[in-house]
DNA sequence: CGGTGTGGTATAACGAAGTTACACGCTTAC
DNA sequence: GTAAGCGTGTAACTTCGTTATACCACACCG
């Protein structure tokens, strides 16, 4: 249904010659030897994503992605297939990074305040990246000349293996905070998604520069809207406030310890 | 600095030129007479958003969107200036139908109800056509091509007078959520904006595919999370629920007056 | 009533960018 | 040592944004 663009009747088969090395890099979680060995697609990534930090999406060409990594194009469609496929790679890093910085937020007795520390955590690698984290939420992600996506990707509908490293940390916290007892006995996935939305919500709006009116957007709407919500699933509003306080300073604690993305020299 | 991608250092001075057409098309508020006479932008942008909604985002092109409006691909640089200044049209009249869907929620005597059939009027808006929507909240809207938009684009930050007629009645309904007594005394503007951040949140999470888990969105995520933020505002329980089902009600009784893009034979 | 001018459109070309074909070189296995 | 294969660079091909130019219709003016 929603094919290319104008008259381009070809490419359907496209994938049918087996042994292709671009199958989403599975070298990439070893890592721990030689960093400039073979890394050739880990680089590629990375400076693409350097790339959507400092000069945005449309800076992404296979030229420039190229140029940036010292290559040529076709290392673009040797390791990855296509830009399309690069940006895929992209987002995917771009959830191992959330679940990295999520796996620093440290589990204390207080669910509420991992998950408030959570939160902001989230908010700081979005602001550190605002296009990357676009591409990793937005509809929008799953095109940058869209391709149908021909094989393996069947049951992989927005979600990547990265992409649930991350929410994990997420469900179980939930999951703490129900088994506290803290809140109304409920689904743990069902407050997920709630925590989840708002906090989503909140930096989406506020990348988009919808809350210019606040000067503070986490302490006038994240952080009042977590202590809402709290209440709303059950807990007392003064050990709310208290949680997400203690949030804040957990997350403060741990705010630095997080992945970076230096700009190399050229 | 974000300027365009390699070598290009032409093109700073483009908007020297007076009396170009490309104002932002105002006679698209009249439009009371003759449907097809001059209405060659208002045509074009149509035929934008149908392109985007049954093909995405990476359909529209220069060329796609003149012959989809049985035209050349001047119209666009004629009326618009070019694909980044039409997509931002785009975007405006996604905000105008947003606005006109608001406009045919009642004000009744309940304002969480009218607030609930608002959310519901948004998520059926962002499911008509996604990518609009994506396009219209995504921080990827300023891009597409990205250009710094030389002239009087300081003050518009994210938002546009189409906009802001929409958010008008969101802003609305919180004052007389607030002035209703129903919850806390509290700042109309930070009530707003964190119902917005769930909705929206919700909204997109949704359309991203990350809530196929849920038969029902909106009865497991979406109506709960409103009656558990309402009671966190201060709200009584039971009556947020109430609230929630008239809410339901009131927006079933109206979801068929709105706006809806007929695909017109080529 | 004919001339002139202006605005909207089409055609065609230019340049940038995605993609591909192909050839070269390096490594590795036999 | 040789051959196979992977990785890479070069150079084309194709698509697409954009622009230059010509054409056409209408309005205005004589």
């Amino acid at each position: 249904m929603q094919s290319v663009s104008s008259a381009n009747p070809d490419e359907p088969a496209a994938a049918g010659t087996p042994g292709q090395p671009w199958s989403q890099e599975e070298t990439m979680d070893g890592m721990a030897g030689d960093p400039t060995r073979d890394g050739v697609p880990e680089r590629v990534v990375q400076a693409t994503i350097r790339l959507l930090a400092e000069q945005g999406p449309s800076a992404i060409k296979a030229r420039t992605v190229a140029s940036a990594s010292g290559l040529s194009t076709m290392v673009v469609y040797h390791h990855f297939g296509g830009i399309a496929e690069l940006i895929r790679a992209v987002v995917d890093q771009g959830f191992k990074e959330l679940d990295k910085a999520f796996s620093q937020v440290p589990v204390t007795e207080d669910p509420l305040a991992d998950l408030y520390a959570m939160a902001l955590t989230t908010r700081r690698v979005a602001r550190e990246n605002p296009h990357l984290y676009d591409l990793m939420f937005g509809l929008s992600t799953r095109r940058a000349t869209y391709r149908p996506l021909p094989d393996s990707d069947v049951r992989f509908s927005g979600r990547s293996p990265a992409f649930h490293g991350a929410y994990l940390h997420l469900a179980e916290a939930c999951a703490r905070l129900v088994s506290s007892g803290r809140v109304r006995q409920q689904e743990p996935e069902a407050i997920g998604a709630q925590l989840w939305s708002f906090v989503h919500g909140c930096i989406t709006l506020e990348l988009a520069e919808h809350f210019v009116e606040f000067d503070d957007p986490v302490a006038q709407v994240l952080q009042p809207m977590g202590v809402n919500l709290a209440v709303g699933l059950g807990d007392n509003r003064e050990r709310a406030q208290a949680s997400h306080e203690a949030g804040a300073r957990l997350y403060d604690s741990i705010k630095d310890g997080a992945s970076r993305h230096e700009p190399l020299a050229p």
